[in-house]
DNA sequence: CTGAAAGCGCTTACAG
DNA sequence: CTGAAAGCGCTTACAG
């Protein structure tokens, strides 16, 4: 199994340089070389170490990709997709966990690095300055998946987080409801806190509605502190839809409103954010904002292939959104 | 960034072995060289190639882990613990999707063992004997999570799947349930198909109760066959219970069962099995068979890394699970 | 305590 | 069409 290329070339009679060709189909050689050398590979079972191509070529074919947990079923999706295309295109990944606070983050990029990948993916990187600057000194080509890069001059992907609230927020006043909670969002996170807080602002703006500030029931996206936090308030606003920043943070909510007696969506309406997995498990089935997960991971490791291949600079990419109807949400009028 | 260790040699006035035996603080040198090689080493920013190191080395500190996907919470969780321990011990890890039918098996472990992973993690595998012998040939550690290593003799880390289905279906008997269904099976899955059939079958022996062939409605752990198949059987059939084969199978069993207008618990107990973290995402709650697969996942690299260091072969293990109790299941008595 | 040198397993100009 | 040789960036006996 762990026979070098030497043997290969010596069994077949060959120098390792044919045997090199060959294996890696340049041309160059003829015919009846070409098929002797494959047939005694195969029967050999001989495989390449990458390493040592790799360390030659400078080129290790492989892609590292940083995310907070694999476990939410939002990183789930998007690893899914990385892991799809890079396959398809011959690459390995390399996972390293920045943990959800970004504690590792400076381990995993570390990691990453001494393996030489080919590509870096960020996703949801909850990174520092320093973080940043580190970040900034690499020159293996590199991406965010739904991060703070607006601050920050980086290549990105990800959908307009603004856009994206004002619309549900619409949605929301369009089946009658004027008192919306804005729950589990972190106002002070620049990727999605910020602008989804302006565009459900914005909304109410546009509608000559009324905003009570009571309504902002902040939190980490997750369902714990989702479901506390509108367990306290529930009791001091008479909201009629309550729009989550996640499904786990909508799940969150449900758990809150059942405890205090109301039914979902019969007393009290809840959207959820992202359409991962959980908005179909749950029950009711969650009225959500659908952010094309599955294609922001495929798409981020086609752009950084590309960038490898060509050495352009990676283009940033706004994804679409959409608001997927389910059960959780009831028409007022 | 890309300097190499003869660059850090020239500059700190030393040669690249001295260097190379203070990175990997070997001993061996004085306390001033050793102080101003590190210097120069931070200054730099200098991060050893990893490719290099293994290659001359034979060992890349690297764990392969071959799993159907990432996106069930059930892997989810496995890889959760594989990823800290493998952090904790400086091990990387390189994932690749075997796909859910196992499709791309053979593609993911030649993938790894190009990159002399120095350790092979494969969960829930469904192999081909094919895919057994390839993996028989392979010289690196490997152990297998929760997959059919019974009828092979392959070291594996997974519970007792005949003893828990035993347990849990004499759980539900204990509640006062004597007519209940076992939902998303696969009975001819050797890993947990025969096996828990034989507990569920067993359970009612034990009991003295009779048992109804077509209460077992076979699917393959995933909710929508699960709920299809509750769907068209719970015509025919009256059960109280339903014992299910993961937690999403037992969502597809409750969606089945609302649709018929039953409520759970109050109309039909439903039972998961997993103890994933979609358990508590869900409502009601369920009440399901707990897999400690956090644990499962960090256990087995803490394994293979004992395995590369003592070169000893890994012995397996058989984890406890246990039955916890949420909302999902009712008492007859 | 330190360095020169060989070698890990490949790839790739360079000759022929 | 094919091979000898250098070299990728490290590590590790072997001398001294």
């Amino acid at each position: 199994m762990t026979l070098s290329m030497v043997e290969i070339a010596k069994r077949a009679g060959v120098s390792v340089a044919t045997v090199s060709r060959v294996m890696n189909k340049k041309g160059g050689y003829g015919k009846a070389t070409g098929e002797k050398v494959e047939a005694i590979i195969k029967e050999a079972g001989y495989q390449k170490n990458e390493m040592a191509s790799g360390l030659k070529r400078k080129f290790t074919r492989s892609i590292g990709v940083i995310i907070p947990n694999v476990v939410t079923n939002y990183f789930g999706l998007i690893v899914e997709g990385i892991e799809e295309e890079a396959r398809k295109n011959g690459y390995s990944i390399l996972l390293a966990h920045s943990g959800n606070g970004g504690e590792h983050f400076e381990h995993a990029l570390a990691t990453l690095t001494e393996r030489r990948v080919s590509g870096l993916i960020f996703v949801s990187v909850q990174t520092t300055d320093d973080d940043y600057d580190l970040v900034k000194q690499s020159t293996t080509p590199h991406i965010f998946i739904s991060s703070d890069s607006d601050t920050q001059d980086f290549s990105k992907i990800k959908i307009d987080d603004y856009q994206a609230a004002l619309e549900a927020t619409r949605y929301l006043i369009g089946k009658g409801h004027k008192k919306i909670g804005l729950v589990g969002l972190n106002p002070t996170d620049k990727v999605a806190g910020e602008p989804r807080i302006k565009g459900y602002r914005r909304a109410f703006e546009e509608a000559n509605l009324q905003l009570d500030e009571k309504w902002i029931i902040s939190g980490d996206f997750g369902v714990e502190t989702a479901e506390k936090g509108v367990e306290i308030s529930l009791d001091q606003i008479d909201t009629t839809a309550l729009f989550c920043a996640s499904d786990e943070a909508a799940i969150g909510a449900m758990k809150a409103c059942r405890k205090k007696g109301l039914n979902v969506p019969e007393d009290i309406s809840i959207m959820g954010f992202d359409d991962s997995t959980t908005a179909k498990l749950c029950y009711p089935e969650l009225t959500t904002v659908h952010q094309p997960l599955f294609e922001m991971g495929s798409q981020s490791v086609f752009k950084i292939i590309q960038a490898i291949e060509t050495n352009d600079v990676i283009e940033s990419d706004i994804v679409p959104f959409d608001i997927i109807e389910r059960e959780s949400v009831v028409s007022l009028t």
